[in-house]
DNA sequence: AGTGATTTTGATAATCATTCTCATGAGTGC
DNA sequence: GCACTCATGAGAATGATTATCAAAATCACT
């Protein structure tokens, strides 16, 4: 891991929630030390599918990544307050898994996600 | 509603599934009907803010949408060439609504959707 | 340290969905 | 027909993401 990748990981780490690759990039920039956008990209994406970055979309399609160390899971999302609790769902993965195949599908992607107002709201 | 509009939200009755903007907009002009970007996105839009359709993005981004009233049924949808499958998945929906409770939230919806590369591709 | 191979970086350009602009067209009522 | 309003759609602009690629850093081995 270079200094880099990690600077990108430190600014998950310390941010604690959500940021977007724009907002990492620019981070790091204020903190004086170089970087690019490119290299966030591939950071991100690499943490991404080692799933140690968690991914979520705004509404506008911007992408927001957080830092996860929980591995692959989804979402319940309250669609008032924004409150979000994380799934566990390994029988929806073997369900997507099993489907895909016996559809003859490669590469396959799930977003399995859920919505609806939490207790407060 | 206008003539232009009724065409965009026929073409996604017609699919009876998830469609983006742009699959929506060369569909139509396909059909030898005249249509612009700009238009088919207002539509999308206004529709999808009186809830008469669903929308997801796929992991890249884009947005897909959905007529909210047909049938709740799940695809596996090839991301080369667009072909979909119809998926059955009465196990996922029952998971989803005994999650939901037991954290408490009310209204729940979900968005189950696979993506995934077909044989041909 | 020196040398050459391999990987990483980051400025820049390219891509692509989505939104904006605005001149034109279609419809509506008088 | 005529004025008015609103929808349309071609093209430009936006903005996030990705692709390029030469320069820089790192590695492997002497
Ligand atoms: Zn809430
Ligand atoms: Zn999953
Ligand atoms: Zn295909
Ligand atoms: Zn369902």
């Amino acid at each position: 891991m270079s200094k880099s990748q990690s600077s990108v990981l430190a600014t998950l780490e310390k941010a604690g929630g959500f940021l977007s690759a724009q907002q990492i990039f620019q981070s790091i920039r204020k903190q004086g030390k170089s970087t690019g956008l490119a290299t966030v990209y591939r950071t991100l994406q690499k943490a991404a599918s080692e799933n140690i970055v968690d991914v979520l979309r705004k509404d506008d399609g911007e992408a927001l990544y957080r830092l996860c160390d929980t591995g692959h899971h989804h979402h319940l999302l309250c669609t008032n307050c924004g409150k979000t609790v994380e799934i566990e769902a390994s029988a929806v993965e073997k369900w997507a898994n099993s489907v895909a195949k016996s559809n003859g599908f490669k590469k396959v992607t799930h977003v399995v996600e859920l919505f609806g107002l939490c207790q407060k709201c």
